[in-house]
RNA sequence: CGGGGCGUGGCGCAACCUGGUAGCGCGCCUGCUUUGGGAGCAGGAGGCCGUGGGUUCAAAUCCCACCGCCCCGACCA
């Protein structure tokens, strides 16, 4: 392609809302444009990078058995009330009406619709299993887009589904895809770490996550020199032990004027906060319309109790609830059960308050915690013998604690999720009704799996780990074009005419090149090139008298020179496939 | 949804506090010169100052409301 009659508009200063390194520079190169918040326009070498990512993702898929489908993105809203998720989604779903006042969504994702065809058309476990996957648009409206192609509200997700008749099967089906999502993301040049996820709102039994460690990501994952990686949401570590005072005193209440944090309360106390008992409070809401018309019925009080350097972790608080949904308790609500302002908080005294106990408490003694009394807290405080509770894990796990697997110190990472796979199991095939005869001719219910993978955040994450002042070095796999051909100066007759002719070349041996035949100085044409991040660059100039070429690798900053009969071998050899 | 910031030619910004015909850099167009890391000179095009209302002789500027975008937090498949 000729540069000169390309649309690559690029920009000499930075867009001033960009923040993150990839948001910036796909601006800058010209790949993307900013529609609407969390919505984009991918411009040709934004368009060329995506095609490419998405034509590796379908090969892989491909391997694994996967058929590709494309299903509709509008869907009745009938299908999503029937696994409850129309209400449960709501939040985050775009919901709207046709002309005759009926509901409609635009999909966020697939489950129902991927159920509802299985349903429909299979019928035998003969014809199991099954792996159906499309690369679609998705649509969430996001409580706040952000850092350009990161969190968007309008994206392209590869998502697939797989349909089999028992546990095992699925158990296959996922290994599959657990395999293909390893080749994909290596294949897309990512350093990637695969972790235990929270499996969340999607339900299911077992769930990983493909993570690339970035500082621009927003979930975190914990890793351990051994191996050992999961989700923050579900990571699990040990804690150092603590040497608690053995004095046997009963609990013994002290004055704490205007000290309501953990951080005071430590100073005052002349004590570290590990001594301290943190209680936070959350409140269940009672199911829609229990208790009868009319009828207020105050939420359930639950008092969560962590170490006080410790934060809770709300994703195991909700496996804790059983899925319930839960709030911060309001200051009323606290005031009410526990008549004392949050800051003052504890277990003692405190009425019809269920109370969970981080496993980290287990065994102290002598701590200090809220007096349940305004402006007071109480010392020498021991779980269970002056107050009692159901222990579980709570707490989220930070950077040093030691790992359970081998006690080596843990690292928390930010890190950009690219990949997600789910074992579903039978939670919507069963509400769907989606079943087939199994060899004794019995209906049994599909089991399913959900997989997915996010096109735009494979491209956010390259550019994250694969960019420098000057711009993106972009893998080849998945870079717009294999190598830039920059002419130095066109005015120049015997430039111009090797530059022609080797873009002929280059074109005939199959070589992805772009050809900057703008008239341009060039400064312009290198600065460009480095911009947009192509991994070859080939520059006509200087040496042209030698009979030579001028190769730069954008990546390793290599040299090389090479004369003009090998220049298209020299660069397909070191091209992506 | 809570907190903060910002909205002025394509991009980055100034003018706003202290009201009086809108300016700078980059980019863009034309010509000449120049040509290996974002050239020089000369000439030129381009702005409902986010939207609506109010105050005023007069509003980019002051007041009110709304909209949009960014950041932090909450939320998140």
């Amino acid at each position: 392609m000729r540069w000169s009659q390309l649309f690559i508009p690029t920009l000499r200063e930075d867009p001033a809302e960009a923040e993150v390194a990839s948001h910036r520079l796909l601006l800058r190169a010209g790949y993307i444009r900013q529609l609407a918040a969390g919505v984009y326009s991918y411009l040709y070498l934004g368009q060329r990078s995506a095609l490419k990512i998405m034509q590796i993702i379908r090969e892989e898929m491909d391997r694994i058995g996967g058929q590709e489908l494309y299903l509709p993105a509008l869907h009745p809203a009938e299908l999503w009330r029937e696994t409850g998720r129309w209400e449960q989604m709501a939040a985050t779903m775009f919901q709207l009406k046709d002309h005759g006042g009926r509901d409609l969504c635009l999909g966020m994702t697939h489950e129902e619709v991927m159920t509802d065809l299985a349903r429909h058309e299979l019928r035998s476990y003969r014809q199991l299993p099954q792996i159906w996957y499309q690369i679609q648009v998705k649509f969430r409206d996001e409580a706040r887009p952000k850092s350009g192609l990161m969190r968007l509200r309008h994206f392209i997700m590869k998502d697939s589904y797989s349909f089999d008749l028992d546990d095992a099967g699925l158990d296959v089906s996922y290994q599959k895809h657990y395999e293909a999502y390893c080749r994909i993301f290596t294949r897309c040049g990512l350093t990637y770490q695969i972790v235990e996820a929270h499996s969340g709102a999607m339900g299911g039994s077992q769930s990983h996550e493909f993570m690339v460690i970035s500082p621009a990501g927003e979930d975190r994952v914990v890793t351990c020199a051994c191996g050992y990686a999961a989700n923050l949401e579900k990571a699990r570590a040990g804690v150092a032990p603590v040497e608690d005072s053995l004095d046997s005193a009963k609990p013994e209440i002290f004055p704490t004027p205007n000290i309501r944090t953990i951080e005071e309360l430590a100073a005052f106390a002349g004590v570290a906060p590990r001594f301290l008992m943190k209680s936070v409070a959350y409140a269940i809401p009672p199911p829609d319309g229990a208790g009868g018309e009319g009828k207020y019925r105050p939420p359930q009080l639950v008092l969560v109790l962590v170490r006080g350097d410790h934060e809770v972790n709300e994703a195991k608080l909700s496996e804790a609830l059983g899925g319930a949904a839960f709030r911060p308790a309001h200051p009323e609500e606290i005031r009410q059960a526990f008549g004392a302002d949050p800051g003052f908080l504890g277990p003692l005294g405190a009425k019809d308050v269920r109370i969970l106990i981080d496993e980290a408490l287990r065994g102290r003694r002598n701590l200090i915690t809220g007096a349940n009394r305004d402006h007071h807290h109480l010392r020498y405080v021991t779980p269970e013998r002056d107050f009692t509770g159901e222990y579980t894990d709570l707490r989220a796990v930070s950077s040093g604690d030691p790992c359970l697997e081998c006690g080596q110190p843990v690292t928390v990472s930010p890190a950009i999720e690219v990949g997600h796979i789910f074992k579903l199991g039978r939670r919507y095939a069963e509400a769907m009704g989606a079943r087939v005869l199994d060899r004794d001719g019995h209906l049994v219910t599909l089991v399913m799996g959900s997989y997915g993978i996010g096109v735009e955040r494979i491209l956010t994450a390259a550019v994250e780990q694969h960019h420098d002042k000057l711009g993106i070095k972009l893998p080849r796999s998945i870079a717009p074009f294999q190598v830039v051909l920059t002419p130095v100066n066109l005015n120049d007759a015997s430039i111009c005419q090797t530059s022609e002719s080797l873009y002929q070349s280059l074109q005939q041996a199959g070589c992805e090149v772009l050809y900057d035949d703008r008239d341009e100085r060039a400064g312009v044409k290198f600065n460009d090139a480095d911009l947009i991040g192509v991994p070859l660059r080939l520059t006509v100039g200087r040496k042209l008298a030698e009979g030579l070429v001028e190769a730069l690798d954008r990546s390793s900053a290599e040299r090389q020179d090479v004369t003009i009969p090998q220049t298209p071998a020299w660069v397909r050899s070191r091209s992506a496939s």
